[in-house]
DNA sequence: TCATCACATCAGGATTCAATGATATAATCA
DNA sequence: TGATTATATCATTGAATCCTGATGTGATGA
């Protein structure tokens, strides 16, 4: 049995795991991780429509995983700490080792989410 | 734009990353952290009914999470690898400092999962 | 001021997922 | 063999969540 503090960690982490468990905010953070950005360049660099992204944006920045700065009329967008990168370099070690699992296991279809149109 | 490779890439990292982002599969893997556990003692330690347990065993394990062992009638099963450590502990860091924004963020809200009594 | 640009927000609909309860399988024991 | 134990699987149900298209907001420029 877990007491109450445990399981609120646990509900804490696994909030913070979601931000990472959708393809469309992966790719807003990988755009994110060479150098800032603002939403249209986001809309380029991922091809995914504007208010999806912002949608998106959105819950990054409230769950504190993207930060913020609004430079006249554009709204920049970074990685808000270097420990984000550090969770993304790390997955995808394990993610080398285990991927054909990963890719086999169909009891959670993860949504396609960005076009893979070029 | 994403090539297809880039988008396969961010597909089996969001899948990955899923495997994280559920409580009741934290609460198994923290469980797990220690030593192999049996799905009774997980039962026992998570307070989380067998069918569930089972069922999101069977979602970690195909997608390489966690390693299981036959030993006469029961199962046991493990982290498949350091670095799922790692991870969860990179994640409690990350957490450490961006813990009220998580918190805060009711953007999607989290399924409380497990209980919480003692 | 009025138009435009950049972005945020909202309602909706479709999909996905977690939990449950019932049942199936497989190993052990009497 | 038949009963029991340990675990896996399945259908269902309710809830969460992702996407889209429309609209709102706030800053800039004519």
């Amino acid at each position: 049995m877990l007491i109450a503090g445990e399981q609120l960690q646990l509900t804490l982490k696994a909030k913070l795991f979601r931000g990472f468990a959708d393809p469309s905010r992966l790719a807003i953070m990988e755009a994110l991780r060479n150098t800032p950005l603002n939403v249209g360049e986001i809309v380029e660099a991922t091809g995914l429509s504007q208010s999806n992204i912002s949608n998106h944006l959105g819950c990054l920045r409230d769950c504190g995983l993207v930060a913020s700065e609004q430079r006249g009329r554009f709204t920049y967008y970074r990685l808000a700490d270097d420990r984000i990168d550090s969770l993304l370099r790390l997955a995808e070690e394990v993610l080398s080792d285990v991927a054909k699992g990963v890719y086999q296991c169909t009891r959670y279809e993860t949504r396609e989410g960005v076009s893979d149109g070029e």
